[in-house]
DNA sequence: ATGAAAGCGCTAACAG
DNA sequence: CTGTTAGCGCTTTCAT
């Protein structure tokens, strides 16, 4: 059916040129010690013949893969999209190859996709870890073998692997206040399940906030959940069952303050009058539902070429870790409607 | 810094079980003429010595990369995300490596993802087009070196190369149908800026069904845009300026559709009973903007699954094409608010 | 059922 | 600046 021409290697071209094969190699990876006039005939000719280097075998040759696997919880958001070109952008520019692997946030599958990794020789690792990973031993193949690490967003803190995130107890706190200062006195938390590192911060955060204004913190005001759309309607039941019906919700993502913020209004609650919204990461949803969710933004592609730069110095023994080995990104609150209420106190 | 363990090889299984390394080599493979025993105690060391495979020694050998390359405008929609889910379940389960680029839709990074999954000699390819992309010539050199290429969702009509897409035509049809059955005269279609063969098969459902009904075809309804919200907002602006106001929208991606709702709503058009609306795809933002978002929702697993095992059963010469080369997946009218009008002409 | 040997295409000492 | 040589770890004839 198909007819595919002969491959070119550099034995073709050095045949052509009658030159070793040594040198066409040497020339082909621009190496300073080959003679200019010899560099621009190899390179012309490989053109010419439609020379394509064979990275397998350069590889093995190598010992390294060139491919870097990234782990995620889920691809569906425009931040991870986002993080996605930056860490693109970042290894093309290295020469690395990307493999990208989802968890759905299921630690188990987790682990297989980890297992895959190892056993498939990547030459280096970018993780967001699922919501309800706990521990990294999963990932202790890697640190053992000098297989450099690199958490973005979601990140377990470990001294041997660099983190990049931004500061999530500030930002949660930046929102409590601001929720706070829209006269909000009883204020839910909507929280992961499982309280990951990420869970943890913002909740401290909250809790930082109320202390500084005198808010005493109630444990019957926070919610656990999984954080889907669906699970923030559960957590609106649980809210409009609340014997002292609360003024303010931050959820922890958009998604669970989403699905909220819907049922709730079914049930005639006015936001944010009745109840002010703050949610967290800027999805696309936040600028859809009604009213706009107050969120938090911060920019996925910067976050994704650092994390990759990070590993690539790693990967050339060219990263030096600044203090507790922690790379803080900026974040903003994005102030919408449902967070604004009319009636000051 | 690391001291990793020196990397254990089919030898020093072969020298530790005293037989070759062809045997075990054999053995781990599985192959039928080797001893039960002798394998099962090969299988048993390399567990033991933690072996693992050096797929690039391998697969140099092999002349394969086991690697396929993914190439998508965008990854940020929950449909995607599913297309890929289904993906890896197939090729991880037929032993291959999934490497993924966006070219958020763009056809100049198209063209430079090709080459570099060229120059990365994947084994095969899966292809949802950028939404400007007009002709596949950046992809012939795979199809020159035999090198298997299925197209899905926005895919590119050739003999040579597979496509599983849904029934535009038919989708489009359906859903145009439906706003007329709801009482819409004057139907406005948001399109793609370049007719892409989706973009053209929903025109030409929504033609059909006008046709059929007895709606002469207004080209001066039709509108042509980007696709994102933003663009949606345009069209709104296009809408609210023509002399005879229109009674309902076609748009054929959700985002034009919401973007388009929300600008309309806040020049105080009442949607559906002014102007009743359609979308495509059954984004997450379908189900939260207000009102819900009438659209077409077809399962990206399943597509994602279809398309990764014909490229699979083509890379083992093990595949038959269909009549027209092109297999159409299931989809379905989601009914939501946004086109049901209130009061029936 | 097993072994010997060659080679996939490239790179890296080392020598000149 | 260039060539020689060896080998990365595996698979696969071809023997036995």
């Amino acid at each position: 059916m198909d007819t595919p021409e002969k491959e070119i290697t550099i034995y073709d071209i050095a045949r052509h040129l009658n030159i070793s094969a040594a040198t066409v190699s040497r020339a082909l990876m621009d190496h300073p010690s080959v003679n200019v006039n010899t560099k621009q005939k190899v390179q012309e000719t490989a053109q010419q013949m439609g020379y394509r280097s064979n990275h397998l075998a350069s590889n093995l040759r190598k010992k390294r893969s060139n491919i870097i696997g990234l782990v995620v919880g889920n691809l569906d958001s425009s931040f991870m999209t986002n993080i996605i070109v930056g860490i693109e952008k970042v290894l093309s520019e290295a020469n690395y190859n990307l493999i990208i692997s989802q968890s759905l946030d299921n630690i188990g599958k987790e682990i297989k996709i980890a297992r895959a990794m190892y056993n498939n020789r990547v030459d280096g690792l970018l993780v967001s870890l699922a919501y309800d990973t706990e521990n990294a031993e999963h990932f202790e193949s890697f640190v053992k073998r000098g297989i450099p690490l690199v958490y973005f967003d979601r990140i377990f803190p470990d001294n041997n692997c660099p983190g990049v995130e931004i500061d999530n107890v500030k930002a949660a706190y930046e929102i409590t206040e601001h929720l706070i200062q829209q006269g909000c006195k009883r204020i839910v938390h909507v929280t992961a399940y499982r309280l990951s590192s990420v869970a943890l911060d913002r909740f401290n955060g909250y809790k930082q906030a109320l202390l500084d204004y005198n808010i005493p913190f109630d444990e019957s005001l926070v919610i656990y959940t999984h954080l889907g759309i669906e699970d923030g309607v559960q957590a609106a039941q649980t809210i409009l069952a609340m014997p002292n019906r609360p003024d303010g919700v931050f959820a922890i993502n958009d998604a669970s303050a989403v699905g909220c913020i819907k049922e709730l209004k079914k049930a005639g609650v006015k936001i944010p009058d009745d109840i002010a919204f703050a949610g967290f990461n800027n999805d696309s949803i936040a600028s859809i539902v009604e009213p706009g969710l107050t969120t938090v933004n911060y920019k996925g592609y910067e976050m994704g070429e650092m994390a990759a730069q990070i590993l690539v110095d790693k990967l050339n023994n060219n990263y030096t870790p600044p203090a507790g080995n922690k790379l803080i990104l900026k974040s903003e609150l994005v102030v919408r409607e449902s967070s604004q209420k009319k009636k000051r106190k």
